[in-house]
RNA sequence: GCGGGCGUAGUUUAGUGGCAGAACGUGACCUUCCCAAGGUCGAGGUGGGAGUUCGAUUCUCCUCGCCCGCUCCA
């Protein structure tokens, strides 16, 4: 392993080069030059994408019975961004220091002077608008004004008492989303780590105030352990990940406490994920502006309450990206002939690979593409594989590796007498010979799938 | 929006005021090849526009786009 060897900017430029040539993330709008900050994904990045938030899905709303999920317009009545205060805050008056162009924001700047430089001339404050508008209806007009949401987080506190009426939850207990949203950011960049347009994955967990026993602080403490056992299944290098505890002038007014989850990516130590409290903060805001009840009936006082909340929060490519860091492996290595060589690999954790399987017929002579097809047929509704005839089994290994596939099934010319397989493992690259009609099984063995 | 950098095959790059080369990748064929780099053949390129010039990928201007920095908190 030459990690130590890497710089991090190196570290970066390999996995930005590796997900573009191996089809994990490009560029978005590449034909007409590109549009900035945004990337699509392909093949690979889809499902790995896909594998991320099936994974979190799994292990927050299915395997918790006190979660449950929601999926909510992108776009919503523009009162509720009013309420949440995002209209107010989203929409900054912010001027820039003629001498070094750092940016402040109109009603902060306290002095006449740049704290940075100590220049005194100022650009004419403009008005930063982070979130998108658009219309609803064909007609523009200021009473149509419609915005593309900022978070997922409004939708669950205005759908807390459908879903708790649906459910018939009781407190504690939490809603969970996937979803885009959408900032226009200032300053995007650092490749996936800052996008206009993400995706979120929240949780809101609702839980008795305090004045009720609510026990914030053990909730709170739980949400921690969840992360970190999150990070764990995931894939997230534990060693690069820190926690901080956001100080009482920083954290958001609203919220008693703060801790960011933070990873050190190789353009430096950034936030991956938040987790906070925001009391009630929310459903009193949603509360005042529609002048609906949003309170929840303790069934053991009788009393109506207003839940107080803990909130961790998800960015899914933000996951991406620190899974990608994680995984990235690099063994040098010196061949039959006596050359060295580096060898990529991306060890990520099985269950978020994107391909489980490859298919590797030895060579493209019919007979074992005859059999290799059938057994890629057999499999294919299983798991995702992949199947490659092209160019030295070697290398094709290699390719695998690449794209963290943890298990190739190779099919020689042996195989056509013994009808055995042979089986090699990404991460030792152990071989083994599997008997052909033995193999689906075995590799959902190997995979920690349950038979379905 | 402001400042700086940069645009040559898919990728990394060489080069010139006069036919744009290479490596890797990629496609086809040959090779019974289990841990990259065997052989043969092939496809593929100067972001766009205007100007200077006999002639521009090269020089000038414009334009478009990308990257980096400007407290944004997933």
């Amino acid at each position: 392993m030459v990690k130590g060897k890497n710089t991090n900017s190196d570290l970066m430029e390999k996995i930005t080069a590796l997900a573009r040539s191996r089809g994990f993330v490009f560029p978005g709008s590449e034909i007409y030059g590109g549009l900035a900050n945004s990337y699509d994904l392909g093949p690979l990045g889809i499902e790995l994408k896909r594998n991320i938030k099936n994974l979190w899905w799994k292990t927050f709303v299915h395997e918790r019975a006190d979660i449950f999920g929601m999926d909510a317009n992108v776009i919503m009545s523009t009162l509720i961004w009013e309420a949440s205060g995002h209209l107010k805050n989203f929409n900054d008056l912010l001027l820039e220091c003629k001498g070094c162009h750092t940016r402040y924001r109109a009603d902060e700047l306290e002095t006449e002077e740049c704290v940075n430089c100590g220049g005194k001339e100022f650009t004419k404050p403009a008005q930063f608008n982070t979130m998108f508008k658009t219309n609803l209806g064909p007609v523009e007009s200021k009473e149509n004004t419609v915005y593309l949401r900022p978070e997922t987080a409004q939708a669950m506190f205005v759908d807390f008492p459908e879903i708790q009426r649906t459910t018939r939850a009781k407190l504690p207990f939490g809603i969970a989303q996937i979803g885009k949203v959408f900032r226009n950011e200032i300053t995007p960049g650092n490749f996936i780590f800052r996008l206009r347009e993400f995706e979120q994955m929240e949780i809101e967990y609702f839980i008795a105030p305090p004045e009720s026993k609510g026990d914030w602080e053990k909730h709170f403490e739980a949400w921690l352990g969840e992360i970190r056992r999150w990070n764990k299944m995931v894939g997230i290098d534990s060693k690069l990940v820190e926690e901080v505890d956001i100080s009482a002038k920083e954290r958001a007014h609203y919220s008693e406490r703060t801790v960011d989850i933070e990873f050190k990516y190789p353009f430096g130590q950034k936030e991956l994920y938040g987790l906070a409290y925001r009391t009630n903060y929310d459903l009193k805001a949603h509360q005042k502006q529609s002048g609906k009840t949003l309170t929840y009936k303790d069934l053991k006082t009788g009393r109506e309450v207003l839940p107080h909340v803990i909130e961790p929060s998800f960015g899914v490519e933000r996951t991406m990206l620190a899974v990608l860091i994680s995984a990235y492996f690099e063994q040098e290595i010196t061949s039959a002939k006596g050359e060295k060589d580096t060898r990529v690999v991306m060890r990520f954790p099985k269950e978020i690979a994107p391909y489980k399987v490859a298919i590797l017929p030895l060579s493209d002579k019919p007979e074992l593409i005859k059999v290799a097809a059938k057994i890629r047929d057999e499999l294919k509704g299983h798991f995702s594989l992949d199947y490659d005839v092209t160019q030295s089994i070697g290398k094709r290994y290699r390719r695998q590796d690449e794209i963290g596939t943890p298990y190739c099934v190779t099919v020689d010319f042996d195989s056509l007498e013994d009808k055995k397989v042979t089986v090699r493992d990404r991460d030792t690259m152990e071989q083994e010979r599997i008997g052909i009609n033995k193999l689906g099984e075995h590799l959902e063995d190997k995979l920690g799938l349950q038979k379905q």
